[in-house]
DNA sequence: ATAGTTGCAAACGTTTTGCAATGGG
DNA sequence: CCCATTGCAAAACGTTTGCAACTAT
């Protein structure tokens, strides 16, 4: 057990996902809980090789994939690019960008949420997932 | 000229865009002004070929390309599948997509677009567009 | 005439999958 | 032990591109 690593913090999304623990989740859940931006599924298998060299892509994706399903990490598509991940775990929120500075605020509107919720049940629909984007400039 | 198809409607498109006007391009901007839907590349191309049986995948992507280019056409990626299509010209409208079949449905609500214009008023802004989508599920 | 456009096929970047070998519980 | 998981390589997927032949203007 020599020069093995603890990763706590990525041993738990594992757990939280019913998974067995294996070097290469391991390696990819932990750059997982420590990234601080939204990477792509490259990255990350670039960064978790950096614990576990012999980390394949398929497994990679297939984790991604997994954590993915079980609602521990969320994904983003920005404009057909790669697929982006980050951890689940922040709690909802839409984005407001600065269309000037590309500054990005945060905000959740239960009104808004509640009206999503009315209209997806007029389609005769319940809301799976939502995206709301509001690119602005600062008023005058 | 005999069996010759006019595609009045479509060829505005090429005109506005400045580009020749050919035979794959007729059926490709045909396909796109008679769309009700939100096709992708290869749906438009499906149809297009409906009208002329030789156009080529390369020709709808292109012809595709520069439309969008052009500001005739705006495309919609929703969650990582095929790039879809739809004329720009329409009025504004938010999407519903079911997430089982990739169906899009439109709608516009005034009250989530007063409540978007309150909530950027609160942080000091001003909307200069937004982009909403539903991701659902028919409900059981 | 000539620059723009085409079809074909190959290449592309991302993601998925079949398979036999490995390893966690 | 046994089934989940792995690495590998090939395939699948949507999309782009190089090229030589063609065509709208």
């Amino acid at each position: 057990m020599a020069e093995h690593f603890y990763s706590s913090e990525g041993d738990a999304l594992l757990r939280a996902a019913d998974l067995r623990i294996t070097r290469p989740r391991q390696a990819i859940a932990r750059v997982l809980s420590e990234a601080r931006d939204h990477p792509d599924a490259d990255q990350v298998l670039r960064r978790a090789r950096r614990h576990d060299p012999s980390i394949s892509q398929a497994t990679a994706y297939r984790t991604l994939s997994v954590l993915t399903e079980s609602g521990i990490l969320r994904t983003h598509t920005f404009d057909g690019s790669a697929t982006r991940y980050e951890l689940a775990e922040r709690p909802h929120h839409d984005h407001l960008i600065d269309v000037e500075t590309g500054e990005v605020r945060e905000f959740v509107s239960r009104e808004i949420e509640a009206l999503q919720a009315r209209i997806a049940a007029e389609h005769g629909y319940e809301i799976v997932a939502h995206r709301l984007e509001l690119y602005c400039r600062k008023a005058g």
